[in-house]
RNA sequence: GGAGAGGUGUCUGAGUGGUUUAAGGAGCGCGCUUGGAAAGCGCGUGUACGGGCAACUGUACCGGGGGUUCGAAUCCCCCCCUCUCCGCCA
């Protein structure tokens, strides 16, 4: 959440955000509720400071044998203000915290200021489209054919959107998730982590998710758990309410499933793999100092680039502008995978810088040169998502006998097997 | 799931209603002492919010949330976590 002293003194600038990012917020009810939150801390706090002050008092009157009835009735009055102010605090202060909430960040000042998606601009790209010279197959007709993966059965067991692979395919899958995590622990200097897949509100909380996505996410009612939309919030919220006194920044990669319920999207991508409720994903999560968090944010960048490059896949990363941005990011990278058979763009990664937006939702902190707390900078990145990355490869990869050809660089993660046939 | 024991500051550890302004010890920082160090001695050492240009000052915080009381680390209620034993179990 964004910091109310900073609202405080920027309202114009804060208000001027919103309308960029398409967001309805009203600034001037926060400020409203802080101005009476202020009001009531500095009139409760008066009486509180008598209080103690009488209190002690009565301890002394009663210790040496005086009577303190008159005296007590007189602070059980004061008590009852002071009760009366606590009341409202809570209140004001509930109410101040969920409007806070419900702020988004605030864009960086070189995110693109823009409308829709149509306004984000291409920042680079690698590789070129691949010429097929034959009519390219769609992925779920390739794996179908080629026993990778079996929808229907999948749809049987939970629903459509939750993909069964089988074969070959659950070991690609398998493969990947091996390939990228070694990649980024060996040679990109991140941490692994292995994560519950499952989080309580606080948790959820912390990274931005709720209390404004509740509907976006598969819950265990009985226990107050979601299950993880992405590894992003159990990774982030690790040192939720700690004051690091480790040496920044801490780099953590780590793979989970993920689980959406895409409420938003109905209809939209629903054949094969594009758009699933359950998927694979390797996640990068950085802490960091302000002080070097847009400099770790563009080198995230390229660690999932790496992952690409190293499978030989055409990409290109577009910048979110202000109207198409996440909740919770300052700045954001999408890199999206060519897929002929598509014939369009598929968004793999996101990568964000979340500045101190998240720290301040979650509590983590560092200790500055001074040794003053100050919140760290979150950023993360998918490195990458699985199921387009497989749509990718299939795509890309097919022969016009409808085999595919196993990137070189996944070969020893499949046991030297060089193509799928 | 059942029974019991716990959760206090950076750590250790006291504290069952009122100089606790959370003792004592350790650690850390600064200073004194010393040729230098150790030991010793002195002082300091949390977080958040409010007020103040600042020095500073007020309030809250002893796992979390409520309550009782003039006053709560301490008493009451609910919840969370850790440990031990039992049960069940990959």
């Amino acid at each position: 959440m964004l910091d109310i002293k900073f609202i405080r003194e920027n309202a114009d600038a804060v208000k001027a955000a919103m309308v960029n990012r398409n967001a309805d917020v009203d600034v001037d009810a926060v400020l409203a509720l802080d101005a009476r939150r202020r009001e009531i801390v500095g009139e409760s706090e008066v009486l509180k400071a008598e209080r103690n002050k009488i209190s002690k008092s009565i301890g002394k009157i009663i210790q040496e044998g005086g009577d303190a009835e008159a005296i007590k009735a007189q602070v059980r009055e004061m008590g009852d203000k002071i009760s009366a102010f606590d009341e409202e605090m809570r209140e004001v202060e509930a109410d101040l915290r969920l409007k806070l909430l419900y702020i988004p960040n605030m864009p960086s000042a070189t995110t693109p200021v823009g409308q829709t998606e149509d306004d984000n601009p291409v920042i680079r790209s690698w590789g070129e489209k691949k010429e097929l010279d034959f009519e390219p197959q769609m992925h779920w007709d390739l794996g179908e054919k080629l026993g990778l993966f079996d929808l229907e059965r999948g749809a049987k067991l939970s629903g459509s959107g939750f993909p069964l692979f089988t074969g070959r395919g659950a070991k690609l899958e398998r493969a990947l998730i091996q390939f990228m995590l070694d990649l980024h622990t060996e040679e990109h200097g991140y941490v692994e982590v292995a994560t519950p897949f499952m989080c309580n509100e606080q948790t959820m909380t912390g990274t931005g998710q709720l209390p404004k996505f509740a509907e976006d996410m598969y819950t265990v009612p009985l226990d107050g758990l979601y299950l993880i939309p992405t590894a992003e919030v159990p990774v982030t919220n690790m040192y939720a309410n700690e004051i690091l006194d480790k040496e920044l920044p801490i780099l953590h990669t780590a793979y989970t499933p993920c689980f959406r319920r895409e409420a938003g999207s109905a209809g939209k991508d629903t054949r094969g793999l594009l758009r699933v409720h359950q998927f694979d994903k390797v996640e990068m999560v950085k802490f960091t100092t302000p002080e070097t968090s847009e400099e770790e944010h563009e080198k995230l960048t390229l660690d999932a680039e790496k992952v690409l490059q190293k499978l030989g896949l055409h990409y290109r990363v577009i910048e979110l502008c202000t109207g198409d941005i996440g909740f919770s990011a300052s700045k954001c990278y999408d890199i999206e995978l060519w897929a002929p058979a598509q014939d369009k763009w598929l968004e793999v990664s996101s990568c964000s810088n979340f500045k101190d937006y998240q720290a301040r939702r979650a509590g983590i902190r560092y200790r500055d040169e001074n040794g003053k707390p100050q919140f760290v900078h979150t950023i993360n990145g998918s490195g990458v998502a699985l199921p387009r990355l497989v749509i990718a490869i299939m795509e890309n990869y097919q022969n016009p006998d409808g085999s595919i050809d196993l990137p070189a660089a996944i070969q020893p993660y499949m046991g030297g097997l060089k193509k799928l046939d």
